[in-house]
DNA sequence: GGTATATTTGCAATCGATTACATTGATAAC
DNA sequence: GTTATCAATGTAATCGATTGCAAATATACC
């Protein structure tokens, strides 16, 4: 391995210059400048990122915390990460906690033994173990799309979980619908309250009843969907509209809902959440709900990094807009259903 | 920041004691050792990986390259990646190349400065730039699904991509189909070869004309499945039975069939490859090939760590078995479309 | 030409660990 | 009681960079 030693002994000069040549050229005189870079370029000299970054402190990398890789709708929140953080001199560290708190501790550890100067959070878990807890006061936290639970009040990225499934449950609504179903994800993150409670404003001020037995549900998950789809058809009095808290479970609601015999829209109405890339090429094609998945990734990589830099925020709170898509798999209500 | 000075204080030994204690406790005595874990549990020590890292020189890391994250396959093999790698002790720094040289380079750079240790690459291009060419002949590298190309053999970690194709077009061929269209990904890569080859080794010993015109297409996307379906339906000679080199361009074309008044597979059969996640729950469900994605990308951690152990590799080349699902979306031809 | 100032450069300390080597103290062997 | 052996610990060098400070050189001004 080529050290800046190497550099300097065919430029004949000291560390320091070539050090400086490298990261502020200006120091450097124009001769002895190129003197550095010709050696570096003979050398094939590379400086070692990590040597530099003890001595400064700073590892240029973030860690994002995935709840699960496989799910396509983080993944393009991930691609804005990475984009934005590789457009910052920053790189990714990923991993997927698989929803396990033991593995999510680890993770997390990463930024505590300086290998990530920051943490982005696509779940709602606190990410640090007890014993790390009052280290944590000081790490740099963001989370997207959820909102980290626990006393500390992280910044958080995300969409009007609220507004939204409002404006869905509107417009089931008008298309005459008055019996529902919801299958949720995990029932116990701030984003289920919210979207939930979005749904059932609706439901008060159109004076609609709702009973909390057609909320089925508990996963984010295709096969949550079909399992969930079952549920609700088996109800005494089963819906003509289902809310899918995200699309990978809408695309399991359809499925399952078709194989029954059931109609989509024409019988039941279903929307998701989410609107990843497939749900505009089933059949029918989902009504859903759009997020900036990307922008919101981007976003995080900027608060992380203004809190990394300690630029104060303006906001703890980042909320982005949707994007109602009225597609193929809602429609007027069914009055033989 | 504590460091191990001050664990050193509250335990009254030295840094190489501490040191010890932590990394090889079997050379501290049990007495001193207690004394230090409790220091550290005092004092919240967490040892600096950077610092380690730049003593020992090895960073823990791998870096993953991958053309594009929103691939669901490619997640697949991430998250294969990413557990193994976990379990080993190390950490997985991504990259999306979007394709772009530049940004290969620049992501693959980082194994130069030491930021990782190894490469995984999902994609077939060279990832060094001229420039770290030679730099790049000692960096353990290994590809997963792809080859490679360059003059050096890097170890690849593959499906039977020849032998899958062929068992497709021999399932195709059996339900009496003769007119066939095919519907590419990326064309100059190895594996569009090595399918390609599989399903002209079963049209020659069928004894069915193919005409090379019949290949449309070009990436790896929905949307290519689209124009592809498109392209080749408005041919004179229009194929009862569609290849999609993967499912994403399947998803594409199946909806767009459905979408013309065309039925599947009534009227056209489609069959796909890589098997992702909601070719199970579209509509009709995709006859394609099941790749074990995750233990492929668990077996790229296996074979790059082995590498950078300096183990010598049993081969260069693992072949992993495909498995054919026959699914809906593929059946008899109709001689009548 | 001489002094003040600005620009370049080098020396050596430093970041926070790891580890070769030296030292200490205890135990065993004679 | 003396010496050899081994376990436990400490001292200090080291990894490969960055950077404060000082020295050397160049430039400006009178």
């Amino acid at each position: 391995m080529t050290t800046v030693k190497e550099v300097c002994r065919l430029a004949g000069v000291s560390t320091a210059t070539v050090s400086r040549a490298l990261k502020n050229p200006e120091l450097v005189s124009a001769k002895t400048r190129e003197r550095v870079f010709k050696a570096v370029q003979e050398s094939g000299y590379r400086p070692n990122m990590l040597a530099s970054s003890v001595k400064t402190g700073k590892s240029n990398s973030l860690v994002v915390l995935v709840p699960n890789l496989s799910n396509p709708f983080f993944m393009r929140i991930i691609q804005g990460i990475e984009q934005a953080a590789h457009e910052q001199g920053y790189s990714v560290l990923l991993g997927d906690t698989q929803g396990e708190p033991a593995r999510e501790h680890e993770i997390a550890g990463m930024v505590l033994s300086n290998r990530a100067d920051g943490l982005i959070h696509l779940d709602h878990s606190f990410p640090f173990s007890a014993n790390d807890a009052h280290l944590a006061e000081r790490v740099p936290v963001v989370s997207v799309c959820e909102r980290i639970m626990g006393d500390k009040e992280f910044p958080v990225i995300e969409l009007d979980n609220y507004a939204a499934t409002r404006s869905l449950a509107k417009h089931l609504v008008n298309y005459g619908h008055k019996k529902f179903g919801i299958i949720a994800g995990q029932r116990d993150s701030q984003i289920h309250l919210d979207r939930l409670a979005g749904i059932k404003d609706v439901f008060a001020t159109e004076g609609i009843s709702f009973n909390e037995d057609m909320i089925v549900g508990g996963a984010y998950s295709i096969e949550m969907g079909q399992q969930g789809a079952r549920d609700l058809m088996a109800k005494e009095n089963r819906p003509t509209a289902i809310f899918c808290f995200n699309d990978d479970i809408a695309l399991g609601t359809v499925f399952e809902l078709k194989r029954m015999g059931i109609r989509v829209p024409q019988d039941v109405s279903v929307v998701g959440f989410d609107n990843i890339k497939v749900s505009a090429f089933i059949d029918p094609p989902l009504t859903t709900i759009d997020q900036p998945a990307h922008d919101m990734g981007r976003k995080a990589v900027e608060v992380v990094l203004q809190i990394i830099k300690g630029v104060p925020l303006k906001r703890n709170r980042e909320i982005f807009p949707y994007n109602i898509l009225e597609r193929e798999s809602s429609g007027p209500v069914n009055p033989d259903f």
